[in-house]
DNA sequence: TTTT
DNA sequence: TTTT
């Protein structure tokens, strides 16, 4: 714990609407990916040239309730956390390996697009919504613990603070990690 | 590349000796692994946990000469960098991806081990001689070309500069990323 | 230099427009104010303070330019650097002390005000041109050697580049610190 | 609050043994210096130069009785913290300012020299002893409040929370800033 | 998948 | 795999 630090600071956009969930304890959790653009010269051609890196960040308690409610997708947000590295069985059951920045400061930087104030609850009957596309969330897929058992691939941690549910490899996505 | 940020910063303790090795254009970069510690308490016993994390580094050219002269297994280092996530393929043909530190700052925080000054190569004929355990690294493996044609499995990104080799499924890690 | 880090990142928004000027031997330099809030929770009242911190930022060069071209008062802007203390003679001939972030990464986080592409640069004749305040500040104070034989409060570090002009304390600031 | 970071991290060397007092409301207030070095090539003479910045540091409370037990001068550091400018009046009856780092995070990243361990309090009959150098503190300097009736140059922030005392500018140090 |  |  001395002699240690495990600190990363990422600006970037919000490549999709993140996902919030809650854990059969009740924690919020959220997960979203950011994108971060990087501008270099080709040692080859000299030629300016642009790359995209991908960064997956998870969110905890207040943190996942901001983030339903304030980020959505395209915006311009700062992340403030730290590494971790999840294990995870692949469907062939062989151990997989997730890295992910799991935050402790998450803040909007460009104006939020959906007018929403900062620290203000949307009213109407639900609860956590936010960003719309957060609304439904929980009913257009099964409950935490269901889930686990409908489709262990890639399974939860055995300890639900350890880390969020995975997507699917199922899902469709080919060429880009999450 | 403009409203964007990408950095890291790590202080820890090195696993093991880096790898250091050279692309087929010349090119050094150096792979080795850094433990940061978090102490925690846990929301249920109420117990105090140690959690140690492992961060994979690569770092290129000068940077890897450093580490090849300077850092060694059990140093504290600290390192600043940015994330990237490599993506190659496994043995079963499918897709896995492995986020790294690329770094751009290394120091060495405690005495040099073996008593060397940053900035002093060691004499004698081996040429990027430094821990003892690099010296013979080219010997203990194949070139960087041929080592990709007898396992390709991780394989090399086709640009050199995009990744360096990764550390073989077979060499008996189980329950470690890395 | 090893075992050594002097780091500082900084979000916040432009106080004013920025001062760019050149030294003798042609180097840019911006100098500008960066305002940071933060809130808490007074200890004694519970209530909740808004408290505003305000950083000085000095660029050099490369920085200056992108400074005089793409960042005014009201922006917001990521700075990242490190910290610099100067030394200067107070009107009574005493010591004083200055803390500025020198900065080797500005980026601007909202939409540019007026319209200006970053690497774009305006037309028409006037060279350093940009924000439009900032184009008439060579007229409209000395020239930089003259301002220190004028001014001699406070004044320039004899070596050029170790610091620009300090703000007059005759300008009528008094209650921050620049 | 949102758009908004104010952030430092230095790793270097303790000036002086660290001053540790105590407010009138009990909270513990810890000062030092910190020194970090910078190696760059000038640009005139094409030498290598060795420049040392010293950081002033303020650490409250817990952390402040951390500093107390375990920090003392030359010990390697790491701070992470805020930029925080102070306004007090100089004998002249003119305002300084004096910018400081307030700590959230220090760890030492060498070996304690007094081979004390973390968490460990040193027995005995002193309360806050640790470095010895801070045993008798409080005996040779007036209490907080007095000191600030007998020497009110330079004075303590009216909200106690605000600063610790500011060095003498009689204590004889003259050419660094603290 | 974002965005300029 | 590190280290205290």
């Amino acid at each position: 714990m001395a002699g240690s630090m495990n600190k990363v600071i990422i600006i970037g956009r919000v490549g999709q609407d993140p996902k919030v969930s809650y854990t059969s304890s009740g924690q919020a959790v959220a997960n979203f990916s950011v994108a971060t653009d990087e501008g270099y010269r080709d040692r080859q051609t000299g030629q300016k040239v642009e790359r995209t890196e991908w960064h997956r960040v998870v969110a905890w308690r207040q943190q996942a309730e901001f983030v339903n409610n304030y980020i959505g997708k395209g915006r311009l947000v700062l992340v403030e956390g730290k590494l971790q590295t999840r294990k995870w069985q692949g469907q062939d059951g062989q151990d997989r390996y997730t890295t992910e920045i799991v935050a402790d400061n998450i803040q909007g930087l460009d104006r939020n697009p959906e007018g929403q104030q900062p620290g203000q609850q949307q009213g109407g009957y639900q609860q956590q919504g936010g960003y719309q596309q957060n609304n439904n969330y929980q009913q257009s897929r099964p409950q935490n613990g269901n889930y686990r058992q409908q489709n262990n691939q890639p399974p939860q941690p055995e300890d639900e603070d350890l880390g969020p549910a995975f997507p699917s490899e199922a899902s469709g996505m080919d060429d880009v990690p999450f």
